[in-house]
DNA sequence: AACCCATTACATACGACTTATTCAAGAGGC
DNA sequence: GCCTCTTGAATAAGTCGTATGTAATGGGTT
């Protein structure tokens, strides 16, 4: 376990926050400030910013004379990016790669219907060149270009939905996507099934037609969670 | 500006997240640690400590020889619930209110359909429940009673949906609610037809009718979007 | 059983030291 | 003479140790 250096806060907060995301902290554990900081070998100012943080995360609960106590999985901020990395990171991926795989069949569909009315040319042309580079990467062990050229994809559409709710979640959608590609048999290519729903969305996007966009993208999430069954049991 | 002496940290955390999330600093903008310990009397130690939750949501970057910076709005974690507070009580509430609805409009349609095929009889129960005290309260101007019931009843839909992703918004589905009800005028009661959807959409649930319970749900979301339109230009 | 007090662990504060980054001045090359 | 690279000083955040305040807990007393 090398430490990145990157700052003494960064490697607590990284460590901590992945041990309490893993469930190796039962909730209602109570850590001392001081235990962690001899832990660690930081100074106890650097304890209690991480755990400032780790609280507004809602990961922790912090009251007087009781210490710090690791809060139940239900009041996570679970969609904080770094939380959700964490989980990704821990134990239960499946059971997080699963239930994200489901926001997103609820999310990317609608976006994808606003995308396609609001999309700029730009955003069109973006859309149909990941759409190739997809096609191009999808035979022959390319899986990390493949891969890239799919996160870019999904990213623009929920980029050009004009949501700004929507657009934060490409992020979330990386890292499912990320997940995935790494956690999972990398044997075999990608689902050409898949890969011609993607062009066919692109097309749809550019000649602004919504419902098309939209079903081609449940088509797309239905394929994902098909996988994730025959996959992840 | 009396303070709820809650806690320094809470105090400055709060005045500060309020004015960034307002848009009263500007993208770029820079804060000096000093300056900021002086501007609210306390010590450097509680304006890091501050400075290090409000780097979490991605509001502000500290950096050093520079100072703490603060990030433009695309970077900003949006679906942290006290970002959305902060939001929600500033400026552009509007234009959060209306993303915040398109979002629900993609999400609770397929949480009610989950619902409907998970939910147990207590969930069942208390939905019947939320949707009776609705109707017991849509008119007379018993708004703040209404808000309460329809509050618990969408909650209870996305506890019932069984992903945690859903559930988790339930808070963000409360904010909305109360945003709307408190903001917008109040003369009026709620619309009669709303009402009817969620009492139908208790029976969908407790009958396991997920195609039903979606489509009552897309019917309330459109609802809530029309009002919008016409109340929010 | 109700009240009070001592203990405990976080909350706040302050000051000194460290480290990384930036900016600018100067040396060197073209 | 102008541009580039290097070097060093200034700066502001990062880190640490310690001291004091404060609230909640748990036990002891009446």
């Amino acid at each position: 376990m090398t430490t990145p250096a990157q700052g003494l806060h960064t490697h607590v907060l990284d460590t901590l926050g992945l041990e309490i995301a893993a469930g190796e902290c039962a909730p209602g554990l109570v850590l001392r400030t001081d235990e962690l900081a001899q832990r660690f070998d930081v100074s106890r100012t650097v304890v209690r910013e991480v755990i400032r943080v780790l609280e507004s995360m809602h990961l922790v609960e912090s009251r007087r004379r009781v210490g710090v106590t690791v809060r139940p999985t239900e009041e996570w901020n679970v969609y904080d990016p770094q939380v959700i990395r964490w989980r990704l990171a821990g134990a239960d991926r499946p059971r997080q790669l699963r239930s994200l795989t489901v926001l997103r069949s609820a999310i990317e569909p609608v976006a994808a219907g606003l995308a396609a009315r609001n999309a700029t040319a730009e955003q069109c042309a973006a859309l149909t060149e990941c759409a190739l580079g997809m096609v191009a990467t999808s035979r022959g062990q390319q899986l990390e270009g493949y891969l890239r050229h799919d996160i870019a994809f999904h990213r623009v559409v929920l980029d050009a939905s004009g949501n700004e709710m929507f657009a934060r979640l490409g992020d979330v959608v990386a890292e499912v996507l990320a997940g995935r590609t790494h956690h999972q048999v990398m044997f075999e290519d990608p689902d050409p099934a898949a890969v011609t729903l993607h062009v066919r969305l692109a097309e749809a996007v550019r000649e602004g037609d919504a419902e098309g966009a939209e079903r081609l993208t449940k088509e797309i999430a239905v394929g994902a969670l098909h996988e994730l069954d025959v996959l992840a049991p």
